[in-house]
DNA sequence: CCTGCGATTTGCT
DNA sequence: GCAAATCGCAGGC
């Protein structure tokens, strides 16, 4: 039933390719995780993109190989999940926006309390590393291999719909419809808006 | 339904 | 100094 971890040549690709076919697979992290029902496309030549203005301390690891974790600190309180696509020293990465609670959801009640709404546990970036239980430590480790892990799309979730729509939280690069969702799905941070989306 | 704001820290201008 | 790839709560319609 669990289906092989997705491997390296995975996540050597173009952001969007990546980000539109990780809808589906499924994020583990020792044994607490769900499938993947909305993501974002990050790339260099994009102003929100966190590498836009160069290497600095923070985003270091989305210069570095692919299929590894970003998880980077912001608002003060949150940490958030991306994994790096594309070659060594072309920077891009895909935010993990949401998920669809599967297994360990005790656990997800117990680390999101007072949140016990299933749809709410993982509806949101910051959401699900809290869920998770992903913390600044696992910043640069393999998602192809190791404790964090994202399994490939089980023959069921092939034919899931999947919408692109403007990126949510941002000020600039709004024009690019780089948010990938699952069209159907109940555990989106967001609803999809009736304009700017597609495919 | 929607909008606004506080929390709380980092990093860039 | 202030915006930030956010969240949860309060208040208004």
């Amino acid at each position: 039933m669990a289906e092989p971890l997705l491997p390296l040549s995975f996540y050597r690709r173009d952001a969007n390719s990546v980000a539109r076919e990780l809808i589906g697979c499924f994020l583990d992290h020792e044994g607490v995780g769900g499938y993947i029902v909305e993501t974002e496309a990050y790339r260099r030549d994009d102003p929100a993109c966190h590498a836009y203005n160069g290497r600095t301390v923070r985003n270091e690891v989305m210069f570095g190989p692919p299929g590894r974790a970003y998880v980077y600190f912001t608002y003060g309180m949150h940490h958030l999940f991306n994994v790096v696509c594309e070659g060594e020293g072309e920077p891009a990465a895909v935010l993990v926006r949401a998920l669809e609670p599967v297994t360990g959801i005790d656990v997800m009640r117990r680390r999101r309390a007072p949140v016990s709404d299933l749809h709410q546990l993982a509806n949101g970036p910051a959401k699900l590393v809290e869920a998770l239980g992903i913390g600044p430590e696992l910043n640069g480790v393999p998602v192809y291999r190791g404790r964090l892990k994202i399994r490939g799309r089980t023959a069921d979730c092939q034919k899931t719909r999947i919408v692109a729509t403007p990126r949510i939280g941002i000020r600039v690069g709004t024009r690019r419809r780089w948010r990938y969702c699952a069209a159907e799905s109940r555990f989106l941070s967001r609803k999809v808006g009736s304009k700017g989306a597609s495919r």
